[in-house]
DNA sequence: CTAGATGATTGACTTTTATCAATTGGTTTG
DNA sequence: CAAACCAATTGATAAAAGTCAATCATCTAG
């Protein structure tokens, strides 16, 4: 692994605090791989052998169920995933494919549980890992239960906006029709919902937002950081 | 606090394996508190100043946005709730109502954390405690982006009919219009979820559910482990 | 026991969302 | 360049779910 990935996995608050040795033997462990795109990386159901972090790409977190399918998460450099898994040994909950050509650390479970048990800074910041992912998932759950997909969607820009600087245009950063699984409508039905937000002055234009009246918008989608705030 | 109890809390995954030392003192500065049905607990919004644990009775985790409410979960004894807003020091997600007469202890937060820090023990098994959430949040969302809600009541039913011990026959553990929300619909579209799945052999008397025809209803539910299984 | 309250159910209707089919528009590739 | 492909969009329709109002059933308080 170059230094320079070593270093940056390093100061990952899930690793910054663990004692030198310890990360050390865990990345002893480890592979770097790089993956091209649309590659399934883990099956559901399987068993948890790797902790993995995505170091660049970008990975889709998706589901299925009777010829169903919808994803559940897009995770980005430099974050990990499926440590809830890893934690209790059981099988993974969802899949993952690689959305782009993606470099992925894969630390072995096993090797986590164990310096789990012995490394009691790595111990803390696993449970500070653990707290912020439940409370992300019920924040989605929320988004999920109390809104209509109009809403979701009006929301969803705002965060986008807010993430990407605040400006009143800015990029969708994947495409529609993954929006569409990870909002929880179809695709068509996405296409729809742009429509329905042009009176409140939202403008597309391919992945192009622009957002024209940012109260008026704002009005309509009345975002609450118990369900938009993803840092708290 | 009656020594029966003490005990029974001393017997939480989350508490069995630590010191001695630590549990007294964590429990020095709780308190048990009795309360009528009905009495909101905690309010989502407000910061975690304690950390709660169900005694008997059983509690109600529900969120509201623009008006509208959901229920999330019921927490029955004898179990924590909140523990990720604790842990985090962050404010709660979700807001917490008794449904019964329930007795609930009360730990301060800032203890919880302070232990949490100087105890490996507890550490892990908070870690085990916030996976097992974690894993169990994603099944939900799961269940509800992947399932009608036909499908929902129909597997809810099946995985009630396990928990109460396997019988044909069984009651549901809660109100309709609870039960309604839970799953993610109204009450009147309960009922008519409840005549949809007559033709799957499903008989409803009240509160007293009967599976006559268990092989078809599965067939129609296909009951899945990734997402139906809370054990895992 | 009865009146009142509350939850459950039903019917009629509306809204929301999904499905299917066809078209558009851009991109890739032989 | 043209064919092939694929995501996105659109229209028509169907299915799912929500809303509103009325009624029914159950339970409880006086």
């Amino acid at each position: 692994m170059p230094d320079s990935e070593y270093r940056d996995i390093r100061k990952l608050d899930l690793f910054a605090q663990m004692a030198d040795d310890n990360f050390t033997s865990l990345m002893r462990g480890a592979y770097v791989q790089n993956f091209p795109a649309q590659i399934e990386l883990i099956t559901e159901g399987e068993p948890s052998d790797f902790l993995h972090i995505v170091v660049s790409g970008s990975v889709d977190l998706f589901s299925t169920w009777n010829g169903r399918e919808t994803s559940m998460a897009t995770v980005r450099p430099i974050s990990t995933f499926i440590l809830a898994a890893t934690i209790k040994d059981a099988p993974y909950l969802m899949s993952a494919r690689t959305l782009e050509k993606s470099r992925i650390a894969l630390i072995p479970s096993q090797d986590v549980r164990a310096i789990f048990d012995s490394d009691s800074n790595f111990a803390r910041a696993i449970v500070t890992e653990l707290a912020q992912c439940y409370r992300s998932v019920i924040k989605a759950q929320k988004d999920l239960k109390l809104r209509t997909s109009l809403e979701r969607l009006a929301n969803y820009l705002l965060r986008q906006q807010r993430q990407t600087g605040g400006g009143a245009a800015f990029e969708l950063d994947f495409e529609k029709r993954r929006l569409a699984s990870v909002l929880g409508m179809t695709p068509e039905n996405l296409s729809r919902a742009f429509k329905g937000l042009q009176p409140y002055g939202v403008t597309v234009t391919g992945t192009r937002i622009s957002i024209d009246n940012q109260a008026d918008l704002e009005r309509f989608a009345k975002p609450n950081p118990l369900i938009d705030d993803f840092s708290t």
